[in-house]
DNA sequence: CTGGGTGCAAACCCTTTGCAATGCA
DNA sequence: TGCATTGCAAAGGGTTTGCACCCAG
């Protein structure tokens, strides 16, 4: 796609797109947001909605979430630090605020050379729904 | 994939593959897999590397690891617990043990109905080498 | 001998790219 | 008007599947 040197049109389509994102404290894929902007732009296409993601992420205004390769791009518009819970089963992801100084987590030693800019905490289990059936 | 019931044979292909993984610390793709064993058995197919892989993860001997999707999926021999540094620029991940009790970190309430299993720390930034050219 | 394993080729899915038409500034 | 954006269609890349042959047990 092709990069702007210094603004951005608002169009309808990026409009439906931040409108999806805005107070969603969901971790979307790709056809989730383009099933939910299809629903207000009847004829938007995947191609935008990607162009669309690629740009926002650029901007900072989403992250990619790192998750297993199987479960495809997903997306986070909360920008405030934060954590993760994910289901074992079903993938669902949910937010936490963990409560301490990740910075000083490692020692120099344990940073092996690195400059250490951020770190996140996964944590893995049971869903509520999920572990009713287990 | 077939899934055996109770035996897999020790074909020369799966030898070659637990090979790679045996005291390899290091993050593999499934093109670095094959590129290791076809060097060894130039006849294997990446189906069989496939076919493998998800065998060597049902039985619990590797781990797949959670990355951004472009990153592909990436794999993980060392089955104890442990932490990753990722290098913002070049992708690579190094292992690291953080001295906490991963269990502690959430309350009652935190956790938000889930039964937790396990947590993960992921540390973002620079590696020695990408720290130089920026 | 028998069922799991192998590997080729084709199918699949998600994502990217080419390009002409459109529309915001 | 100029350039970013849109969206269709086609290409691309990594992964999965179908199937005939092979081989370890």
């Amino acid at each position: 796609m092709k990069i702007s040197k210094n603004h951005h049109h608002k169009t309808t389509q990026r409009a439906a797109i931040l409108e999806y994102f805005k107070d969603n404290k969901s971790h979307p894929n790709v056809e989730e947001i383009y099933e939910y902007v299809t629903k207000k732009l009847s004829t938007i296409s995947r191609t935008t909605v990607y162009n669309t993601i690629d740009v926002l992420e650029k901007e900072g205004l989403i992250n990619e979430v790192a998750v297993r390769h199987h479960e495809g791009r997903r997306f986070d518009s909360n920008l405030t630090p934060h954590d993760h819970i994910i289901c074992d089963i079903c993938g669902n992801i949910v937010n936490v605020e963990v409560d301490i100084d990740h910075d000083a987590l490692l020692t120099k030693k344990q940073k092996q050379g690195f400059d250490i800019r951020e770190a996140r905490i996964r944590f893995y289990g049971l869903c509520p729904n999920c572990k009713k059936y287990k």
